[in-house]
DNA sequence: TCTCAGCGAGAAAGCGGTTTCTCAGCAAAG
DNA sequence: CTTTGCTGAGAAACCGCTTTCTCGCTGAGA
């Protein structure tokens, strides 16, 4: 928009190669055989001028922008860094930009975010963990194109792309449970999110599948302070004879640790401890964090596929749920 | 774009209300005085129709798009993260779109990357750590209006908000003096990096403001795996006498303390640690990693108030460097 | 009562491209 | 040699909105 470069503009480039402005369209998009001579001039008056076309013009009579966004209730959150990182890229591949609307956590903005998103940019890609089901629903259809990003939306018309929390927790489960773990516990994130209730279904599956599990709800939270803070609670569990803690994830693992150190407790010998998302530092605590791991940049990349079939008017691809893998390490244990 | 209410345009509107478009136009924007029953059958036929503005078609007219772009090398750094929040957020405030272009790390692509994002947006935060002076020069008079983040541009016509690294060493390295250490390592980043050469410049100045000081420089990294694998080096400069190290930022600092800790050096006993960045991981290190803190957010904010007034047509303001504030923590300690 | 501002609404001209439509020119077919 | 069918370039319409321009109308001043 707007550049030095005022006034500079198709038709400057038509009068100076002596062309009309509908040859000088027809050389830049090469859709139709012009005659060489032609795309000789227009060239060299390109270069000469110095013209770049507008895009915003462009835009108008496309009735699209090349630009999608993705709604975020918040930037500092890894998991959405990730995302956006790998879908920035892919999106890059094809041409597309991308639009970064933070929610700041707010959830009642968020529809308003969207719309607007939306109205500037061609698809949104929406990342809205706490917003009630039913309200989804219908924002998710009012700015179609749309992929929806980590939370189920049973029966919704949407793509979805995100991480089978609840497999990922029944598979560290199992992994406790190989190791003898019976008394388990989990510390839990935030109330509304929606994928701490995926998370609390893996729970309860996992409870369903092992008779011999116990798994105890502690109040967690998702950052390293909720973790921190959380750790008399689950010293306490401890005591009452739980044997391994699962957290929320990572960052709430990574502060349980620091604090339980301080009190003495020894991880994995007094108690085991796993987390969730298998953040950078997880390898570089001590002991080295066992973790789900969660891909992503991968993440990110099959949510701009999606949304280029729909974009490209296709149809409304399957859901497709990540796997987390289990990156053992040295905080999960046999029990004592 | 090219939202589900195809064909609901403004000419819509003025038919439905039985006024021309002009009209419509006026009551959008209430610049001038419109016949209150105009406004009435106007709102009244916009609710009705479900009428929104075409974003494209304003742009085109307007020559703005109250939209941004944000060049980044990688997305994945937290303080490029910290800083887009902070600017998405200000620069929403002001109904501002913050658009991300993450060049991957390719420094050749930046400057192709930052033309092509400002031809859609009014305006671009350059960070661009590794592009030699000259050329970055060259790029921020072709993309005005600009605000270059992190790094000096010595003469350029641009506006810079960054941190004072230089400053921040020397304030660490005062730190560690006050603690009696004569020899210090620096653990440096990469070696391209604009604000590894200022960090180093810090260095410099502090060897030669404190004669009785002796600073080596080991060469290092910006992850934790950097950090990781230097140990070996920074054990061997232990040996030969240095006491305390000065890691690149935090991530290289917490991987050099893992890995220090595996080997049975003791921090701060045998080797004190200083970081930079105060990443929300530094508090919860064991030890509690000392560190020179830097305000992402309010970095982020300060860009966009600079780009907001050149943007209104207002005066390069002066740069801005933000004095990095010393977080004293357990990672650091008297001499032995 | 007549003239002149002043106000406000509609008509129309862009903004900078793309795309349809029209038509000249030329080669192949009759 | 004339007619037909293409090819390709230019003219003009159009995308949807803003803004200038024009003009009718009203009210104040003479």
């Amino acid at each position: 928009m707007s550049e030095r470069n005022r006034a500079v503009t198709i038709a400057d480039v038509a009068a100076r190669a002596g062309v009309s402005q509908a040859s000088v369209s027809r050389v830049l998009n090469g859709k139709q055989s012009v005659d060489p001579a032609i795309v000789q001039a227009v060239q060299a008056a390109i270069t000469a001028l110095g013209y770049t076309p507008s895009v915003a013009a462009r835009s108008l009579v496309h009735g699209r922008n090349d630009t999608i966004a993705m709604v975020v209730p918040d930037l500092e959150n890894p998991l959405f860094q990730g995302i956006l990182k790998g879908l920035s890229r892919a999106a890059a591949a094809d041409g597309y930009r991308v639009l970064v609307a933070d929610t700041a956590e707010q959830v009642d903005e968020e529809e308003a975010t969207a719309l607007e998103a939306r109205h500037r940019c061609d698809a949104i890609v929406l990342c809205a963990p706490r917003m009630p089901e039913e309200r989804l629903q219908r924002l998710v259809a009012r700015i179609a194109p749309v992929v929806v990003v980590n939370r189920p939306l049973p029966g919704a018309q949407v793509p979805i792309v995100g991480v089978d929390y609840a497999r990922g927790i029944r598979d560290l489960v199992d992994h406790l449970h190989g190791l003898g773990h019976r008394r388990i516990a989990y510390l839990s994130g935030p109330e509304l999110s929606a994928s701490n209730a995926e998370r609390l279904r893996g729970v309860a599956d996992a409870v369903a599948a092992e008779p011999g599990i116990t798994i105890d709800v502690i109040p967690g939270g998702s950052r390293l302070d909720d973790g921190y803070e959380a750790a008399a609670s689950v010293d306490a569990a401890r005591r009452e004879g739980v044997t391994a803690v699962i957290a929320f994830n990572d960052l709430v693992a990574l502060g349980l640790m620091t604090r339980l150190r301080e009190l003495g407790v020894e991880v994995p010998g007094d108690l085991s401890i796993g987390g969730f998302d298998d953040v950078p530092m997880a390898r570089f605590a001590t002991p080295r964090l066992t973790s789900m791991s969660v891909p992503r940049g991968e993440i990110g990349a099959q949510v701009w596929a999606r949304l280029r079939t729909l974009i490209a008017g296709g149809p409304i691809e399957h859901t497709v749920l990540y796997r987390p893998r289990l990156e053992a390490r040295e905080s999960t244990g046999p029990v004592r």
